[in-house]
DNA sequence: AATGAATGAGTATTCATTCAT
DNA sequence: GATGAATGAATACTCATTCAT
């Protein structure tokens, strides 16, 4: 009987993946408005399957950010610890997480989706935890000079998201002049750049606001 | 006759016009799936009325990407027309265009406008002739020495777009935010940054495959 | 101020003829649910004038089955008059009619218009009058010899209206297989034929019922 | 596994083919452009089934025309196999059909329905298979000498269509009016008869053109 | 549990009719 | 009077969600 339960909940573990998987890609091609039956296809599942699985189409909007927030947390501190610098962690992880935009974009792109993920607490979780990792970065890269000390780590997020938010394929033409566009980014961010900003550093906390 | 004629078309040209100027606001909130009647609704005038001057939801899309590429290209004009040097010009396109970005938001974000926009002749023009401009600035800005001799035109306008993309009002706290992005952009494309961009300068012809 | 007065009736008068001849036309092309808009087009007129000849659709259709109805009954009234038999008379009858089918199409052909015009008093008259025309010409056919005997007034308006109702123009290659329909039927009306008819003559007052 | 899929089919199936059923009916009372609510109604479903099954409405006309043509051509075939000679072949084709008017109807009344189903080319193909086998049962009569042999198949499928257009119900008093119309014309078809047609035979394929 | 059929509420669009010009 | 713009009710069609199999 335990058997049978544990091979039960692989598979149905395997299908939540499936949709899942199915859901980041859909939504990331189509926005979050796509027809519940059309991620059922992609997912290889009746919508029946997937209902059972998500009881609407917010709780499956919020497994997709989760699931991508934890990516992405995790590919940060990856960085951090192997990157030789805070500066090469930064330089990493947008770059990285040009591969995830598509999981991204979801959270920052549909006003519905925040609206929806506002009041979720785990993906608030996640968010923090990955704000307080990119937190560490940011202050360590600038206390080893690598970029200016007027910007916040909101500041930071922010610019990331922008970039983050377009969603050039990895096979897209397209993609080279974004990695163009994030490399003239970071290049603004050095200390050596010149201009004040305006206002006072945009911390993560400030984020939380909006 | 003749009075009468202007007349009634004066009144549908402001009733055409507000139409036009709620669609804007009201796709810039809530994307351009927006139920019809809620646009009818903020331009104070009943369905029927939105439907005798714009067939369908895409020919009013259409209006409004033309309008807003018509206003960002007049900006583009003036700035560089009054402003002393191209990199101030450069400087008061974006700033200015923050007011814009919900016009030009809704050809940038979704993935049924741009499809929709991109069968469009008008918009296109309009497209061709803002490159223009912003090319002619970009050049005018690289021979002053004011900014990188590596970026091209497709550079900065996906710089910029990436800015644009968002939509905080201009009462929005995080609007400062957004500025002080733009600002960091545009340092990031000053002569004096230091790492050299991966591939080639995208150029405003580039662009156009997408 | 009479002959103001005449003129503008006058003028109102063409404009009336103008919508009618119009809508016996769309009506006849694309059924009695065309749009009212489709039909002020064909006449040249705005719809508002339109609406200021006839109060609404079914006011239309009324005028223009009455005016229908009356075109054949002096059609047939003129064949009884100057035909040298009644059976020449009926052929041209249905010959002639064949030109005005488009207009009793309508009070044939749909569900709709029967219902409007079984409540309109002229048409009903008209409707009579064209009967009663109908009748001489078949009493006197009978009594020439030149049809059968056991057809009454009713059995004839029944198969001409059978004819009638297809809508092949007249420049219609159809039109000729119409034609010769018809002489088919008028064959079969011929009292040389044998076969004895169910049931009884159906006479101009038993289809007063349907 | 195939048990269930055939059940489920089951109920698609029966639920399908209420569906036609009512639009059947429901076209036939009132044309093909009643309300797609009051043929789910008619059916017992709700709108969406109806939508599930048929995409839109010319889906559903072309359904309903396909089973229509299929039910008089399985008559005719029957008829012919059954009835002593050919001549009783068309009276009871004729008589038999008064029962399936309202199906062939929608294929003969209505000008919208008629643009539709002119691409359907499983229509096209009952329309044939139907022609052709009236087109054997007419040369039968022809070689019998029942009917007369200045007539091709398409004048008698036209004289047919013309009475089978009529949709009186069975139980209404007009049917023995139509009754007597056929039975008219099929004396019109009988060889004694005596003036010649205009023009030549109109053969089955000549209504193709149409 | 999985499936996909059924339901009906939600939205786009059309068109009869009214009314300001 | 004539015009055509405005209105909103009617209807087609879609899709989230539920439920029988």
């Amino acid at each position: 009987m335990t058997a049978s339960e544990t091979r039960l909940r692989a598979d149905a573990q395997r299908n939540r993946d499936q949709i899942v998987a199915a859901a980041r890609q859909v939504f990331a091609e189509a926005g979050p408005d796509v027809p519940m039956e059309e991620i059922a296809r992609a997912a290889g599942v009746g919508v029946g399957t997937l209902y059972r699985r998500f009881p609407d189409r917010e709780a499956l909007i919020r497994a997709v950010a989760r699931e991508s927030f934890a990516q992405v947390l995790a590919d940060a501190r990856e960085a951090a610890a192997e990157e030789p610098t805070a500066f090469d962690a930064l330089v990493r992880v947008v770059g990285r997480s040009h591969q995830l935009q598509a999981s991204v974009q979801l959270a920052l792109v549909s006003e519905r989706a925040k609206e929806i993920l506002k009041g979720d607490p785990e993906t608030a979780a996640s968010r923090d935890a990955l704000m307080a990792e990119l937190d560490a970065i940011v202050k360590a890269a600038q206390a080893e000079g690598s970029i200016r000390a007027d910007v916040g780590t909101g500041d930071v997020a922010i610019l990331f998201s922008l970039v983050l938010r377009q969603p050039p394929a990895v096979d897209d033409p397209a993609l080279l002049a974004f990695e163009r566009a994030a490399a003239v980014m970071l290049d603004g961010l050095r200390s050596s750049s010149g201009s004040p900003l305006p206002g006072r550093p945009i911390t993560g906390e400030d984020l939380r606001i909006s």
